[in-house]
DNA sequence: TATGAACACGAAACCGATTTCGTAATACTT
DNA sequence: AAGTATTACGAAATCGGTTTCGTGTTCATA
């Protein structure tokens, strides 16, 4: 086992000083031809790496970027961190991906743990937990520390820090609007909990489109889930009871769900109810038949996140001037609906 | 903005020495109960907490696990790494998620990043690339240097470490058993190209089930996909050359755009043919119908891999006694194979 | 009263780098 | 020849902790 060789080894073997080390390779001028010729090539030789933790604590910065999310399992999340990753290492730095596994509790730890040196800034998306509790001390103070911190998705408007999100006003607008387009009159609406932020904006948006188009806005229409996983029940008791002729979900899951359940009472799908989902998954793409949806554009997402987090890293500046980039999602159609 | 404190500031404020401080807030015995609970008050007023990076310099040891995969988005290995997140997070380790995206050089360059102090252990898996390449030095120089490294899924023999698996032989023989046991007697393969390990042993276990019933494995029932993405033209090749009643996937895509192919001729699964798919994600079971699939366990691969790497972290011997931990796969049967 | 132990704390080395500053030796100037 | 400039390098501080060892007090013991 060779053990990693450091700056004193050279020293040592090369009767120089570390300083005189340290300087030769980085072809200072202040050393003489010969003697950084000398070192650079027993250096090349032994395959010197400095040690990024001497570095990192001498510079104060560790060239990492910490990534917390809610859930990795998720397609949304991973091309986020596909698009972090993408866009960090061509500027050096690595990525650490803690989950808050939609746990307040973990959420802190896992910030707290990070926020002690390991990291230069933090990208995150809140848990669920968290948007449920309303609690954002944790973010807060990380933010005091003078930590640059970046909030994708699932943001709060209570913390000032930059952000980054696609507008689902928006997507919910435009799929609404795909849907009274082809003529549908009665939309149903399959949503979640409305703690999260993103589900308020889903429902916002289809509402306004409903209202845009002077039709009326039916509460009976609209089916909050409540918990993932599960979905039969409420599907079974949702669709007996109103008539739809089309459906905007929140996700893949209810969207497949729902048109496995519709199939099996015979309806036909895209003639008699359309589907539309949120999340351009692989769902989507593979479903029978395969599902329009609206692609929140993950990985264009985590590396606009991770461009705008790093340039905050980087830059000397003290003022705090936060911004908020929204991205336009953009309508996929496939075979659950029209044309 | 508050900066972090450092025992330096806190020695100051109280007009005692650092080592002082220091001993105080591990409670050591050194140290008078009046000046230790000074002390302890005092940092707790100011919620001290100590640099991770400067501890890691200190102790040589980081408390973070360097893990590397081919690619994110792909349900087994998100599965994969929540496991090793689970655990090692109960450890107190974090996990810093590199992704080779399927490509040798990206490998290299990431595991040379980790390895200069940034990480304690690496647990990978290896990229296409480098299976197809076969060069496996940087693995080797790792090991040499004394980082312990746990290879998973995807590995080689090439290299003397920990590793855990799943047996994909007995993966492809239970699914192939499966699909004799109902009667079917043209039996599919799809796979991938030859040099990636698992194919080739999923390939493995199909034959040995077939000739174990003492079917013949003719090489025209075999399948293999050029590259992942367009399946549509392979497969009509395929399955219109040949006459099959069953087919055995290596991934779930192979297996859904394969029934989507069969059922748009008209056959009806599992009916006329069987499909069984390896890996139970999310496409298995939102399939129409559902697919019978080999579940990887890959959380479970996962917290045995960290729980491997992290003992051989913190065990002190020298020896390297490295052992392969092989998990066995089960057959989550669905609507896909009939019963 | 001298001696040894126990107590409580500080100085300093160390981890592995970077960087400022000081200085010996040489070269150049007048 | 004396003074100055340049070259080439080393000592030491620093980042923020941990840990070993040394030492000044106080106390009890012979």
């Amino acid at each position: 086992m060779k053990q990693k060789i450091t700056l004193k080894h050279i020293a040592k073997e090369l009767q120089v000083s570390i300083s005189t080390v340290s300087k030769a390779l980085k072809n200072s001028e202040e050393i003489s031809r010969d003697t950084k010729e000398k070192i650079q090539a027993f250096a090349k030789l032994y395959n010197y790496k400095p040690n990024n933790i001497a570095i990192s604590l001498k510079n104060k910065r560790t060239k990492n970027i910490g990534v917390i999310i809610p859930d990795i399992v998720h397609h949304f999340f991973t091309t986020v961190v596909r698009g972090v990753e993408k866009y960090a290492n061509t500027k050096g730095y690595n990525v650490i991906v803690c989950l808050s596994d939609e746990s307040f509790d973990k959420e802190v730890i896992n910030m707290e743990m990070l926020a002690n040196g390991s990291i230069d800034g933090f990208i995150m998306s809140l848990s669920s937990d968290t948007q449920l509790k309303g609690d954002y001390n944790h973010l807060k103070e990380v933010i005091e520390q003078g930590i640059p911190m970046l909030l994708f998705d699932r943001i709060t408007n209570e913390v000032d820090c930059d952000k980054v999100i696609i507008d689902d006003q928006m997507g919910a607008y435009l799929a609404t609007q795909k849907l009274i387009d082809e003529g549908r009159k009665k939309i149903a609406l399959v949503t979640t909990e409305d703690y999260l932020s993103v589900s308020r904006e889903r429902k916002t948006g289809f509402v306004r489109a409903l209202k845009d188009n002077h039709m009326e806005v039916q509460e009976q229409y609209i089916l909050q889930m409540p918990t993932m996983g599960m979905e039969e029940k409420p599907f079974k008791n949702f669709f007996d009871s109103v008539e739809v002729d089309a459906v905007l979900c929140v996700n893949e899951i209810f969207a497949i769900s729902g048109m496995r359940y519709l199939k099996s009472k015979g309806k036909r799908i895209p003639e008699d109810v359309s589907f539309i989902g949120f999340t351009d998954g692989l769902l989507s793409k593979y479903a029978n038949p395969s599902l329009t949806a609206i692609d929140q554009h993950g990985e264009k997402m985590g590396e606009a996140a991770a461009e705008i987090l790093i340039e905050k890293i980087e830059s000397e500046l003290e003022e705090p001037s936060f911004k908020t980039k929204i991205l336009s999602p953009t309508l996929i159609e496939r075979d659950s609906t029209i044309n």
